[in-house]
DNA sequence: TGCAATTCCTATTACTTTAGTAGTATAATA
DNA sequence: TATTATACTACTAAAGTAATAGGAATTGCA
């Protein structure tokens, strides 16, 4: 089989992203248990269990355990950025692996498509790094 | 296991737009065969092969078979914009499936994060949009 | 103290995609 | 007719995706 669909961000990422703008917009002060934003985004409890622990690590979320624990944003929905939160689960997302530093080509010098796929990295980038998550709920 | 690479263009796009370029710079009026590209680019021979099949059911090439067969571009190389030739080995290039026509999320009128994909599409499709392949070979 | 609710951590799995390999048929030229 | 090349189709190993599953650790409360 040839002609797949790439060029996608996956669930890790989309879920993430509505994780975070879930937290923000149901945020009450208190720890937020997850099940509850399971419930509301309609996805699995146990497979958001995995993406929030990588939001965890990556500092954007405070989290609390016990009968009264769950989640909530550790800072202000302005100061996320949501090329932060989209990399913190999905890896990098520049669209080709020579554009990664230490994954280069080596015929990257006269590579004529180098330039072409570093062009494309810029305007993701600064479209993903441009937008906070206050710019998504309001 | 969680925590994947994503939004990579694969392996049949960036083949394809090397092939382009290749018969671009190389172009001497005749039909130029396969095995000629793959050397110079270093790519599989049987795996181009299906590859070039996709350009030339797009029109891109023209092709000759038998002894002096190969490909050539079926236009100037100004008159091809690099994201055709991406969505022709790609499939399309949007960033969630909830962009695609007739794949919509029942969502869609209230969901806070189409619009954030929608733009993110929008700048993706501009500058490939924006590009031919002249720009990439001088 | 014990129970319930919750997060935390790791393993497993079905499915799909990627990146090819392989074989054969078809066509054109010398 | 032998050679060279494209055209077409089937197959495959490895990796990634999108979960499911089970249990351990922690906290609050009766």
């Amino acid at each position: 089989m040839i002609g797949g669909i790439e060029l996608k961000i996956s669930t890790k990422g989309r879920y993430a992203l509505r994780v975070m703008i879930d937290l923000a917009l149901n945020d009450n002060g208190r720890y937020i248990p997850l099940k509850d934003i399971a419930k509301r985004q309609d996805i699995s409890n146990k497979y958001l269990e995995q993406i929030v622990s990588l939001l965890c690590k990556s500092g954007y979320l405070e989290t609390a355990r016990g009968s009264v624990g769950g989640y909530k944003l550790a800072r202000s929905p302005r100061e996320y950025i949501i090329g932060d939160i989209l990399r913190s689960t999905e890896g990098d997302l520049k669209p080709t692996y020579c554009l990664t530093k230490g994954a280069e080509c080596n015929k990257k010098q006269n590579c004529k498509t180098y330039d072409f796929w570093n062009g494309l990295d810029k305007v993701i980038t600064e479209y993903v790094d441009g937008k906070t998550l206050e710019d998504l709920i309001k």
